[in-house]
DNA sequence: TATTGTTATACTCTATAACTATA
DNA sequence: TATAGTTATAGAGTATAACAATA
């Protein structure tokens, strides 16, 4: 793209308000346009909301995790982990340990086919998003990138 | 603001892959930052997200819509829809009256007192959005600004 | 006879409480 | 005695099925 000329560049309020409320616009739209596809897939997969989500954590972290600190990260109790992570073991998509150091405590790791399963929910809302984004007009969608650029460039690792 | 000097102007990819990946980010660090304090808000007002998102449809939507309507638009079995409004109605959110021209069907619309209850959960989460803003660089700030305008000014009525 | 909404029933997920095993 | 996790029990919310009222 090349730089927008001047006539794009016009000021635009950057106020926290100006901001938050078109970021609520955004959000609200991205939700009804990717959000009912997912719900169905998780549904028919047989699986939990509560399960990707654990799925999604172990995923990121870099080093096995316990029933407790699981627990914590997602807000639910432990009991409910407890129960979500069973099931998780049983169908094979996460391994539960024994931790050597404190035999009390449970390491939890993905299994390679946890991790497909939840990349598999990852490319489904990637594939939304880019659905949503494909339906803009390419000014806006230019706009877009150049406006995320800076915060996604930081937020992400 | 000023129009941004060329040198942060730079060429940036616009494609659908990367504007929904920048997206992806910046959703899920808005979730994990705005989410957790309306979930609370919500469970500690003894109201169900469902009861929320039925005074939001009635919110924007212009004239009454009945149970069957309500449920389509959610997503969720006529019997859930029915029991949501019923206890919104109990509480004094919501009128419930029978369609004059087809007796079968009830139409729901606001009250004050319901609209009141939307308005304060709006807020809580517009406010969630303004932290999550005002915890940006002014550089990403106004980036954001522009990006977001030409999509937001397009979509919002 | 079909349709709109309500009531009956069963199921799932969650939380609190009770429990087991390790520490 | 305290802590990590599991099992027991109860409660909330949803869906399917059965029903009542109206078309």
């Amino acid at each position: 793209m090349q730089a927008p000329s001047l006539a794009k560049v016009t000021r635009v309020d950057a106020s926290a308000e100006a901001v938050a409320a078109d970021l609520g616009v955004l959000m609200k739209h991205m939700f009804r346009t990717t959000n009912r596809e997912i719900f169905s897939a998780v549904e028919e997969a047989g699986i939990t909301f509560t399960q990707v989500k654990c799925l999604g954590i172990l995923d990121e972290l870099p080093s096995p995790i316990a029933i407790g600190a699981l627990s914590e990260t997602l807000g639910l109790s432990v009991p409910a982990i407890s129960r979500a992570v069973d099931g998780l073991v049983q169908r094979g998509e996460v391994k539960r340990t024994e931790d050597p150091r404190d035999r009390r405590s449970k390491l939890l790791t993905l299994t390679a086919k946890g991790r497909r399963t939840f990349e598999r929910f990852a490319a489904l809302r990637f594939a939304g998003l880019k659905r949503f984004v494909a339906d803009m007009s390419d000014e806006e969608r230019e706009a877009l990138a150049a406006g995320l650029r800076p915060l996604a460039g930081r937020l992400s690792p």
